[in-house]
RNA sequence: GGCGCGUUCGUCUAGCGGCCUAGGACGCUGCCCUCUCAAGGCAGAGAUCAGGGGUUCAAAUCCCCUACGCGCCA
């Protein structure tokens, strides 16, 4: 890579709906590879959709695109604030840009106005085919006046087709996948303004590319096939092409392009369902590239300082949740208890456990389970019974249902009921001496002991537990579980 | 239909002519640790490298064909 070169890469999504996790993975390549070079990162909206593109879906980008943690340096800042030179960086407001460049490559000869309507295109396509014959020209190519006058009159609006070299052939060279070869007489004159006066996503997205000076052009798989005749677009324009760099595509379990069907594809439902944006970071970085180690887990810092073009995958990958949860939970772990605590917020508000109900400190608690939490609704679900009683589960219910576990509980009652220090080295001092004094295992004891008092036979390490749980709750609990079993 | 891209354990992948009896990770199985559950440690099962032809002393790696999947233009 020239270092004087400026590096300049662009994540430019449609706003006609949420921002797909593949987006988000094109997004992510394209902003590690700026931040790598120490270039520039580039957000731009292509709204000229009048009829798909909506304005929330605009603020549902940018606020997946910040919760994922990654910052552009030019682009919208939100639906009226822009930063940037190169602005603006909405569409809709370039258009005169983008009809200035069609007037004139019109000028020039290099762009003519077809009237054939997609029906008339399709049937002579399909009838060449037929006859196994290579492509015709354009018959809008060379239209004499009169017959140009004859579709004015009649009506018919005029797309623009762009002129595609007759012989020769267009290469891309693909940062991903090499060279790639086009003959250019089986490519077809490429629309670059539609009957209705607007730009077509091929030519708006020349035009843009190059005028916000970008230098890598990193985007999904589907955009490859276009890729020859933007390169001829450039050429008449006079302008130098960006590198190119084409993604494979995600899928989903079953081998088709991941979509809804197969469950969570918006950005915002993983931060809904309590993944850690650092950690879908991670796991989409991984999905489509990888070092030649097969590193997994990433910092920030080791993620940019590696990431490059030439680790990334030429086949598609398939999206697997399953792997992504082992993640989250790597980075759980990571995670402070005091962070633990602020990231979960919304899901303990959601659960009533925020503010914190009368109990033991909510950091204690958080710190005794923290290596079990795998997303982040798990802080909440685990960490409940501290507070309040919660139902017996199926397993707690059935290791109550032992003949002993009524005496037990009872004995245990009242062993702890004026117990002091309620801490857990006494505690377990006592409780082992309990059993032999009963020559009952530990087992037998313990099992019931934990069912009783968190309704649960998972949990944290017992003594612990009862500690934070305090003697009058822990008593409570005991008496009243002992009453429950007839 | 044409053109283009792709094809290594179930999944993500390493591999860029000899180091491969194909390595790592997730998941799975077993064992250890242990008051439960996790976490952790150890061990294991799991890929004739899509199939078939070449090239070469030697191919997962290079070439060709086929199949399948996907994309673009219609």
């Amino acid at each position: 890579m020239n270092p004087t070169e400026e590096i300049r890469t662009r994540f430019a999504p449609s706003p006609t709906g949420y921002l797909h996790i593949g987006g988000a993975r094109t997004t992510l390549y394209n902003w590690l590879f700026a931040r790598h070079y120490g270039g520039t990162f580039v957000l731009r909206i292509e709204d000229t959709d009048e009829v798909r593109s909506t304005v929330d879906s605009v603020t549902a980008i940018l606020d997946s695109i910040s919760w994922l943690g990654l910052d552009w340096d030019e682009g919208p800042l939100d639906l009226e604030r822009e930063q940037g030179p190169y602005g603006s960086y909405f569409q809709m407001k370039r258009l005169p840009s983008y009809q200035e460049q069609i007037r004139k490559l019109l000028a020039e000869g290099k762009a003519y106005p077809c009237y054939c309507t997609k029906e008339e295109t399709a049937a002579v396509r399909q009838e060449t085919q037929a006859k196994g014959q290579p492509m015709p020209e354009d018959p809008c190519r060379r239209l004499s006046d009169a017959k140009r006058r004859e579709h004015e009159t009649a009506g018919r609006l005029p797309a623009v087709r762009f002129i595609m070299p007759d012989e020769g052939e267009t290469v891309v060279e693909d940062l991903i996948r090499g060279q790639v070869h086009f003959e250019s007489r089986l490519q077809p004159d490429l629309v670059i303004q539609k009957t209705t006066g607007g730009p077509t996503y091929n030519f708006a997205c020349v035009c843009d590319d190059h005028a916000m000076r970008i230098s890598h052009v990193i985007r999904g798989d589907e955009h490859l096939s276009n890729t020859p005749a933007q390169i001829r677009i450039y050429e008449a324009l006079g302008w130098q092409p960006p590198k190119f760099a084409h993604l494979s595509m995600i899928l989903g379990p079953d081998g088709t392009k991941l979509s809804k069907r197969h469950g969570a594809t918006s950005t915002l439902e993983y931060r809904d369902q309590g993944f850690l944006p650092e950690a879908l970071r991670n796991y989409l970085a991984l999905l489509g590239w990888s070092t030649s180690d097969s590193k997994q887990l990433f910092t920030p810092e080791e993620l940019f300082a590696a990431f490059d073009l030439p680790g990334c995958q030429k086949s598609p990958a398939t999206f697997d949740p399953v792997k992504l949860n082992w993640m989250n939970g790597e980075y759980m772990r990571a995670l402070a208890p005091a962070d633990i605590v602020k990231r979960a917020e919304p899901f303990l508000k959601n659960a009533g456990l925020l503010p914190v109900p009368a109990g033991p400190p909510l950091i204690d608690v958080v710190a005794l389970e923290r290596e079990k939490f795998k997303l982040l609704p798990d802080v909440p679900g685990r960490v409940d019974f501290f507070y309040r009683e919660t139902a017996l589960t199926d397993k707690a219910r059935k290791v109550l249902s032992a003949p002993e576990a009524k005496g037990v509980l009872s004995g245990l009652a009242e062993l702890l009921g004026g117990f002091a220090p309620f801490m857990e080295k006494p505690l377990e001092e006592a409780i082992r001496g309990f059993c032999s004094a009963k020559t009952l295992k530990p087992g037998q004891v313990f099992h019931p002991l934990r069912a009783a008092v968190s309704g649960r036979t998972d949990g944290p390490t017992l003594f612990s537990m009862l500690e934070l749980l305090g003697r009058e709750t822990v008593v409570a609990r005991l008496r009243k579980t002992a009453a429950s079993l007839g």
